[in-house]
RNA sequence: GUGGCCGUAGCUCAGUUGGCUAGAGCGCCGGGUUGUGGUCCCGGAGGUCGGGGGUUCGAAACCCCUCGGUCACCCCA
C-alpha cells in the first residue's frame, strides 16, 4: 500500500511542482510570448543552468541576490558554480563568449534560482520569460524591448498593469549623482539608525524605493537621477519617452526605480499588477546594461533586456480570472465492442491523432458507462463509440458531451466530421 | 536569515475537559447499467493524525525539538 513520501521523496523547500491543468497555462504563455519575439527578429537562446560563480558577481556584489541569495556550489573538479539567479549575466556571457554579429536578439525561458524564504509570488526556483538586445544604442531599441513585453501582456488580456520608468544614468552621470545622493543622505541619516547608514555607504541608490516609512521622508526629499542626467542620457532618454508616446504605450516616470543589479544604466523599466494582492506586484522589468559585457572581458557593448516571472503572471492572471485556456479535447473514444474492439479502439484513437485531432481513451477494459464517465471526465467535445449496430454500417456513434445530442458519422467520415466542427482559437495542447 | 499563523484520507475540514475500532463532504473505484456521461441509489478502497522524543493507566489533543506549508520583513520575478 502507498506510504505517505518520506521528507526526501517531496519537493525541497521554497519549490514546486507545475501539474496539469495549470501547466497547459505555462504553455499557452510560452507559445505567445515565443511568437511575439520571433515576430520581431529574436530568436530563442537555450543556456546552462549553471555559470561560474564570476559571472554572476557582475551583476552587483552588493546585491541581495548576489552577496546572500545565490546557490553556490563546487563540482567534483572543484570550479565553483552558481546556479543563474537571474537571466541578463548568462545572456551577455554568451555573447563574449561567441561575439555574435550585433545586434544580437535573443529571447528565452528558464529558471531562476535565489535562496530565499519562500513567500506569496516569490519562489527558491522560479521561471522567467526574458529577452535581451546587445549591441544596439539606439533608443528604438529600448523602446521595441519594452513593447515586446507590453505587447506579451496586451495578448493575455491583462488589465491593472502600470509601467514604470526611469533613467539611471550613463557613466558619466552616474558617479557624481551617486556621491551628491550620498552626502545628502548621510546628512539626514542621523535619526534613522545605523543600518539606513550602512546601506547609503554601500550603494545609496539601493534605498532609493524603501518601503520603511521613516526613510521614505528623507529619501523623498533627495536629489533626484533624472535631474543628474548628462545631456547624451537625458537625450536618450527624452527619445525614449518620445516612442513609447507614438506607440500610445502609458507609462509613469518613476524617478526612484532603482530595481536589484548594479549593471542598470539609463533606461529602466517595471511592470507592476495592481491584480496582484500580496507584496510583491512587480510582474516583469528590465533596463540597459551597457558596461556589462566589458566587464566580463568582451567588447564595450550597449546592452537592454527584461525578465518577466511567469508564477506571478499566472498570479495575476488568476486573480483577473483570465488565465488562457488550453486546448480541449475533439473526441473520447469508447469500446463499446468489448475485448474485439480492443484493436479497432487504438486504430481509431490514433488515426484521429495522427489527423491533428485531439483523442484519448480509456484503458483496462472498462465497462461502458465507466468509459462514458471518463470521456465527460475528459472535457473531450465529443464522445464516439465503436458500436455494434453502427458497426455493421461502418459509422460509429457521435454524441456531443454537452448537448447530449447524438448522431451517426461513417467511421472513414469521422476526422472530417470532428474537423468542421474544431473550436476556431483553440491552441497548444495540455 | 527574522517574525506571525497552520500541519488529521487525493482535496476541504470536523474531532467535546486527554478516554470506544479516528469521522464527514467532495473526489476516486465498483455495482445498479459491457449500448451511453453529467443527476440519483448502493457498496468499496484510501490514514505512520507531518516526524522524533516526553508527560500519562491512556495522546490526534498537553510539553519540547524538528521538518514542511503559508503570510510578512529584507529584497526581488
Amino acid at each position: 500500500m502507498p506510504r505517505v513520501p518520506d521528507e526526501v521523496f517531496r519537493a525541497p523547500k521554497g519549490v514546486h511542482d507545475v501539474l496539469p491543468p495549470e501547466s497547459g497555462t505555462w504553455a499557452t504563455l510560452v507559445g505567445r510570448f515565443a511568437d511575439r519575439a520571433a515576430r520581431s527578429g529574436y530568436g530563442l537562446i537555450v543556456g546552462p543552468v549553471f555559470e561560474h560563480v564570476e559571472v554572476f558577481r557582475r551583476v552587483g556584489e552588493h546585491t541581495d541576490v548576489v552577496s546572500k541569495e545565490m546557490y553556490e556550489f563546487e563540482d567534483k573538479g572543484g570550479r565553483a558554480l552558481a546556479l543563474r539567479p537571474e537571466g541578463t549575466a548568462s545572456v551577455v556571457r554568451a555573447y563574449v563568449q561567441h561575439r555574435p554579429t550585433p545586434p544580437w536578439k535573443v529571447w528565452y525561458v528558464a529558471p531562476n534560482f535565489r535562496y530565499e524564504r519562500a513567500q506569496k509570488g516569490r519562489y527558491r526556483q522560479h521561471w522567467q520569460l526574458g529577452a535581451e538586445v546587445l549591441g544596439v544604442d539606439d533608443p528604438a531599441v529600448d523602446v521595441e524591448v519594452i513593447a515586446l513585453l507590453d505587447g506579451f501582456y496586451r495578448d493575455l488580456g491583462l488589465s491593472g498593469v502600470t509601467l514604470a520608468l526611469n533613467s539611471m544614468g550613463d557613466a558619466q552621470s552616474r558617479p557624481g549623482y551617486v556621491s551628491a545622493l550620498r552626502a545628502y543622505l548621510l546628512d539626514h541619516a542621523s535619526s534613522l539608525g545605523s543600518e539606513f547608514r550602512e546601506r547609503v555607504e554601500a550603494n545609496p541608490m539601493r534605498v532609493l524605493d524603501t518601503k520603511v516609512p521613516d526613510w521614505q521622508d528623507v529619501v523623498g526629499r533627495a536629489p533626484q537621477l533624472t535631474e543628474h542626467l548628462s545631456e547624451p542620457a537625458r537625450e536618450h532618454f527624452e527619445q525614449v519617452q518620445e516612442g513609447l508616446q507614438a506607440l500610445k504605450i502609458s507609462y509613469e516616470l518613476a524617478p526612484r526605480l532603482v530595481r536589484g543589479f548594479d549593471y542598470y544604466t539609463r533606461t529602466t523599466f517595471e511592470f507592476q499588477s495592481d491584480a496582484l494582492d500580496a507584496a510583491q506586484n512587480a510582474l516583469g522589468g528590465g533596463g540597459r546594461y551597457d558596461g556589462l559585457a566589458e566587464e566580463m572581458g568582451g567588447p564595450a557593448t550597449p546592452g537592454i533586456g527584461f525578465g518577466a516571472g511567469i508564477e506571478r503572471l499566472v498570479l495575476a492572471l488568476d486573480a483577473a480570472s483570465s488565465a488562457p485556456t488550453t486546448r480541449r479535447l475533439d473526441a473520447f473514444v469508447i469500446n463499446g465492442l468489448g475485448d474485439a474492439g480492443s484493436v479497432a479502439t487504438t486504430v481509431l484513437v490514433s488515426e484521429l491523432r495522427e489527423e491533428g485531432l485531439g483523442a484519448d481513451r480509456a484503458y483496462g477494459g472498462r465497462s461502458v458507462p465507466a468509459q462514458w464517465k471518463a470521456a465527460d471526465r475528459s472535457g473531450a467535445r465529443y464522445g464516439v463509440m465503436l458500436g455494434r449496430d453502427e458497426a455493421a454500417r461502418d459509422a460509429v456513434a457521435v454524441k456531443d458531451l454537452e448537448t447530449g445530442e447524438q448522431v451517426e458519422v461513417p467511421e472513414n467520415g469521422l476526422a472530417t466530421w470532428l474537423s468542421d466542427r474544431r473550436e476556431l482559437g483553440s491552441e497548444v495542447a495540455r
